[in-house]
DNA sequence: CCCCCATGTAAGCAGTCGCTTACATCCGAC
DNA sequence: GTCGGATGTAAGCGACTGCTTACATGGGGG
């Protein structure tokens, strides 16, 4: 009755339940015992597997990390980033800046987003502006994003929430476009 | 050698505490012994003063919003309330937002969110505009007030962590004017 | 003066947490 | 077949959590 032992699909099983659980609660919600349940493994499985809560977490940011940016021009990032943030039905699991978001104070998630985010999505924007100051524009953008993820996911604000995506993103990137578009001021 | 009994005063010290630590480590990381440490007070007396845990948050929620909001008409309120989240050291007892985006889980955090960014921020923003979707444009300026918080504050991204303020202001404004300003498109 | 209640304190309860340990069970190598 | 390591399980440890209870103490009103 019981499936056949198999330590790579208890791994993946356990990485999949703690990705949708952090993605939901955070990394303080989350229980190691939710994620042996929701795996439907033992927990003590979990730390033979992964060592210890914080080294799974890692691992569950490291993994989606490396998923989200595989390919994207730096042209349409800003575009496909906001699109996916804006889903209809978000998959939480999908997104690290769920997990990250709802970690915020945790060290791996801050470090995730500072490296991650930042040398990737930044530096990727901030070579759509010449401006002196376009890191800081580039910042600005990202801030936008993560405070929509914000509202819609976490507060649930309305109308936003349920606002259609592509108008949503019409609006920002017409918006945006006035940090990022080509300038020639000093 | 110790201060006299006063009921008021203790009351305080406690507010004033749990603030300063919700703010910095968000409801989870908080427990009622940090809270009562700093305050210099017996931790029974959190429960005899609060109630709980839960109302004490919910205490020092309500207190912050009602006194951000005191007084700023809604011409200056985004220039407010931005310079006020990007004031170079940071109080973060003084804004609601910071214990709300580390306690982001809660309901409480959730509701006040809801309802009190969304009914007075927003609103307020939406006056600005006579567009159509003016909530919607309205949302997503707040929402870039949020993040702009969220990177600042809690994942201290740079260079937007140590940018000037003014210069900041001065960027975000002008692009939110496209969201804002009069517009006579259907 | 003294009594009583507001105020403050010490101790601990029940539950949950991350994590460990000691043990069962399965399966491939020989 | 059988042996041994890989895999899975049950139980519990020690620490910490929010919260309660039983008790000490102090100061103002009769």
């Amino acid at each position: 009755m019981s499936r056949p032992r198999d330590a790579a699909a208890t791994r993946a099983a356990l990485l999949d339940a703690a990705t949708k659980l952090f993605g939901e609660r955070g990394f303080d919600r989350t229980t190691v015992r939710d994620i042996a349940n929701l795996a439907g493994v033992n927990q003590a499985l979990l730390f033979r597997y992964y060592g210890s809560k914080d080294a799974l977490f890692a691992t569950v940011l490291a993994t989606q990390s490396r998923e989200l940016l595989e390919d994207s021009p730096a042209e349409h990032l800003l575009r496909t980033v906001l699109l996916r943030m804006l889903e209809e039905k978000p998959r939480r699991e999908d997104h690290p800046l769920y997990a990250v978001l709802r970690s915020s104070h945790h060290d791996s998630a801050a470090e995730v987003v500072r490296r991650q985010l930042g040398e990737e999505y930044a530096r990727a924007l901030a070579s759509l502006t010449d401006a002196e100051d376009a890191e800081l524009r580039a910042d600005l953008v990202l801030a936008w994003i993560v405070g929509i993820g914000v509202l819609r996911t976490v507060f649930g604000k309305q109308p936003l929430a349920a606002a259609n995506s592509e108008d949503v993103a019409a609006l920002v990137t017409r918006a945006a476009s006035v940090l990022l578009e080509h300038t020639d001021v000093g």
